[in-house]
RNA sequence: GGUGGAGUGGCCGAGAGGCGAGGCAACGGCCUGCAAAGCCGUGUACACGGGUUCAAAUCCCGUCUCCACCUCCA
């Protein structure tokens, strides 16, 4: 099977057959850095990292661009509350957006342009659109004219123009055309940051930014755009509507990720229910965070709880202890084969739930061979799991997450090997009360002991 | 009003006509000096009411409830 994709476009699940074979172009609406990210932005990084890496795994060449808009008006708004520069409020969250995707395991994009940058892709865009007769210049603003392209316009929200409310995103809407014309371009504003234009001084709309910055990094026409299902109208219909109009291709495939609620209710500053990133990694390490974002399927509403994440928590210790164990007896094991039902379910529109499934039940043959000290079906489920895990970015053993103990393993291990050597002699000779005080004593400071077939082992107590 | 999605066992969360995804929790067992970890077993779950069918969580009709979007949004 190869892969299919649910696209938004035409509401249904379709082949991907990319517009070069072998490659793969993907455009990912990325943050607006206005304040740090919450754990919805970084679920959205984890699904298309986790796209990413499966069109990878499937040895496509891919080109993966995921946009910084870095200029918009909340940005301004904080600047002018706050007092710090736009372009350094916009840097500040950049930055900590950055972490956050790396802390999550996130392949660094491609390339992540940044929409400042693009203004003169800008300019010709619009120049095309108001020479296409697509848009018009009024004080100064650069509107799209909806009524000019009012057969297609709505075609990617299945929305109808008569249907639609007024675009209501300038204080000059009394001189649009049409109320539902939408600005590419704003003029400039007193103490508002702003760039030269033919048509005079300001600064971008909001979407055209994306059509700029996706065709100029992957072409006029290109295989893959994804966002929130918030980002569907109006968005990613204006969007469309700019680059279709000027004449190109765009997105031959729409993923649109579901959101992530909290109490059923989508996140917002006004339910005053936003949970942070920095939440999540108050309650679980930033791996289990990975685990808990990527295990829903990406088009379903997950509901955030604190139970939620301390059960995918728990469910990645169980993968994790079966890695450590193998290793233990199978020694580091390379990647190996991925199983063809893992493949199946991810070919199958990203089917990441029953990809872990296969994960989990290769876990329960491996942890039932080493039970049994059968080291060739160790070896086996081993590579598969690491394999499986590796696509997931989940693997223990890949650079990302090894070495999360640091640099005082060894140091621990030496001094509590010393502890269990008192405790094996205490068993040996019956003292169970020694024994059980070692034990006790070890797990008060966080140190978890399991006897195995093959001699005590220790791990570092988890959540 | 328009558009789209959802309701599955104590919980999370897949599936989309027949064979009980998977995980967490619980209970019983095996293993263990006792534990831990692991393994085995235990559930008559599909919002409600009708219908189609040999067979429905899945298809059809109707109803209820919830959520998102309809120009701030990931």
């Amino acid at each position: 099977m190869s892969l299919r994709l649910y696209d938004t476009g035409t509401r249904g699940i379709r082949d991907f057959v990319p517009l070069q074979a072998g490659r793969a172009g993907i455009y990912v609406c990325g943050a607006t850095p206005q304040a740090a990210p919450h754990i919805g932005h970084m679920r959205s990084g984890v699904i298309y990292d986790l796209v990413y890496r499966w069109l990878l795994a499937s040895g496509y060449d891919v080109t993966f661009v995921r946009n910084i808009t870095d200029i918009d008006d909340k940005i301004i708004r904080v600047s002018a509350e706050t007092g710090v520069p736009w372009f350094a409020v916009a840097e500040a969250n950049q930055r900590v957006f950055g972490r956050g995707y790396d802390a999550l395991g996130c392949l660094p994009p491609t390339i992540e342009p940044r929409a400042t940058g693009h203004v003169p892709e800008m300019i010709v865009l619009m120049r095309r659109l108001i020479e296409a007769g697509h848009a018009y210049t009024v004080e100064g603003d650069v509107y799209f004219d909806v009524a000019s392209w009012a057969e297609h316009y709505g075609a990617l929200s299945n929305q109808r123009l008569d249907n639609m409310r007024p675009a209501g995103d300038t204080p000059n809407e009394a001189a649009k055309r049409d109320p539902r014309d939408f600005a590419l371009w704003k003029g400039a504003k007193p103490g508002e940051p702003s760039w030269e234009t033919p048509w005079g001084s300001g600064r971008p709309g909001w979407h055209l930014e994306c059509s700029a910055m996706s065709t100029k990094y992957l072409g006029p026409t290109f295989d893959i755009h994804g966002g929130g299902v918030d980002l569907i109208f109006p968005h990613h219909e204006n969007e469309l509507a700019q680059s279709a109009a000027a004449g190109d291709g765009f997105a031959r495939y729409w993923l649109h990720n579901g959101l992530l609620t909290v109490n059923g209710e989508k996140m917002s500053k006004s339910v005053g229910n936003v949970v942070l990133l920095t939440d999540l990694l108050d309650r679980a390490r930033p791996v289990e965070v990975r685990y808990y974002l990527a295990a829903a399927h990406y088009r379903s509403i997950i509901d955030y709880s604190d139970e939620a994440l301390r059960e995918a928590a728990v469910a990645y210790q169980r993968v994790e202890g079966f890695v450590t164990r193998a290793v233990e007896l199978a020694g580091r094991v390379e990647p190996g084969t991925l199983p063809a039902p893992f493949a199946d379910a991810m070919n199958d529109d990203l089917g990441v739930p029953q990809a872990l499934a296969v994960v989990h039940e290769a876990v329960r043959e491996g942890n039932t061979a080493l039970a049994t000290g059968d080291k060739d079906t160790v070896t086996r489920t081993l590579g598969e799991v690491r394999a499986m895990l590796g696509v997931l970015g989940l693997d223990p053993l890949s650079e990302q997450w090894e070495g999360a103990a640091g640099d005082l393993r060894d140091v621990v291990d030496a001094l509590v090997s010393v502890a269990l050597e008192q405790r094996q002699a205490a068993r040996a000779r019956k003292d169970y009360a020694a024994a059980d005080a070692i034990r006790d004593g070890l797990t008060a400071a966080g140190i978890l002991i399991e006897d195995t077939p093959r001699g005590p082992r220790w791990e570092l107590k988890r959540s």
